[in-house]
DNA sequence: GTGGTCTAGACCACG
DNA sequence: GTGGTCTAGACCACC
């Protein structure tokens, strides 16, 4: 399980990490039971504080997604992959609309933003892709 | 002219009002030479403080995109189409960008992604759409 | 009489003004009971507002230098060259301690502080040879 | 480190804090890396708002002299030094240019300029050898 | 009327 | 604890 976090978006680095734990128990890399990595195992993979991992977690907690096995560590709910797809598909639609919504403000013609977003997403497939062969 | 500012957006609103004003530069909407609203003014359109968009306007002024014209306002320069024209360019694909390497990193299928801009992408283009007949 | 103002100084126009009117009545440029120019006048010779001058002038008639003559101008009293040579000197000097303070706290070196200061005094110098010259 | 403010200088106090942390890292006393007073522990020490201080160190890093650590502090940067000793010799001469070009203008004779900025510079470095013998 | 500066204090994100 | 953002409102310089 990767974390893809963006140091340099104006999204908060706890709610990158929300996100990312959201993605990959919708996908089921991570599943119910599965204890997921610890605060001071994830720190370090993520390049945040494990105060600012332990705020994530504390956030999925509350939304019943992962739950304190007590001395273990925290483990994927029966109700998350549920929950996470819902959210999943929410949190990506949420990015997108605001991404093209302030592309429309900026009077580009719709031709001009297609062709962003063409070559945008052909590189993100791209970047997949040879992830994938590696 | 318009300002489309999003409050909820995790984009500093400062930040949101310079995207907004080098939008209407690039775009033609404010001219060279022409002055932009004033601080008092555009504070209750964008329903933000007057420090809020104070700081926006000052940040556009060190970029040489406008100047302060003594008594009178804040002016667009001569330099600043064609800065605003690059810098358009470079917000919108950045924010595109973003979104989308959040979406491939959900793990959502390049079909269901694709499937997603889409459907927003429709979604805006009718906005504008809707708002030209008017 | 010429007016040497400095629009990039943080030192206030109308101060400038002030000034360079006091300067003037120091030097004997500006004699007891000659007419000062007009704020309409002046105005454009220091490239600021009637508005700014007429400040400058207000501060100037409060200090007794200068006196209104009804339907003529601004006339300069008996008391100004002595009020204007002392004021002189004080302004002169407060501007130099003020610069050759911050040159201190810069931490250069009491040698690179009198170089400086050298290199600028034999640039005013000159300057102020070519004008007479002229 | 001390930070020499004139809080009644025509210099906005948040250029001064600049100009002081730019000699500072000019000078050594803040080496690369370190980090610097924390905004709300130099605001007491400048005599003004952690706000005025914040906005100083804004334009710093804007710079690139000093760059953030999150949640840390205020870093100097690798770039600073060489960046900071050329600032520092502009900022310098740039304040006893203009304060040396009134002097010109108020008609006194060279000699007597030369005179008064004698008296000024022994004030200064006398100010600064006492300083050094406490 | 304009923008610029400063003080003041709130809340947030992060470590 | 740190800095970042925002609101709020004062005063100033200039037009």
């Amino acid at each position: 399980m990767l974390f893809d976090i963006e140091p340099n978006s104006p999204v908060p680095i706890y709610e990158q990490i929300v996100a990312q734990v959201t993605f990959g128990i919708a996908s089921g890399a991570l599943e119910v039971g599965m204890l997921i990595p610890s605060v001071r195992e994830l720190a370090p993979m993520v390049l945040a504080h494990p105060n600012t991992v332990a705020r994530a977690y504390q956030e999925l907690e509350r939304s019943g997604v992962i739950a304190t096995r007590r001395g273990k560590g925290m483990e994927v709910t029966a109700a998350a992959p549920q929950l996470c797809r819902a959210k999943r598909q929410e949190i990506v639609r949420d990015r997108i609309r605001l991404a093209l919504r302030e592309a429309a403000s900026s009077q580009l013609s719709p031709e001009e933003i297609r062709k962003l977003v063409d070559e945008e997403l052909s590189r993100v497939n791209g970047t997949n892709r040879s992830r994938e062969k590696r």
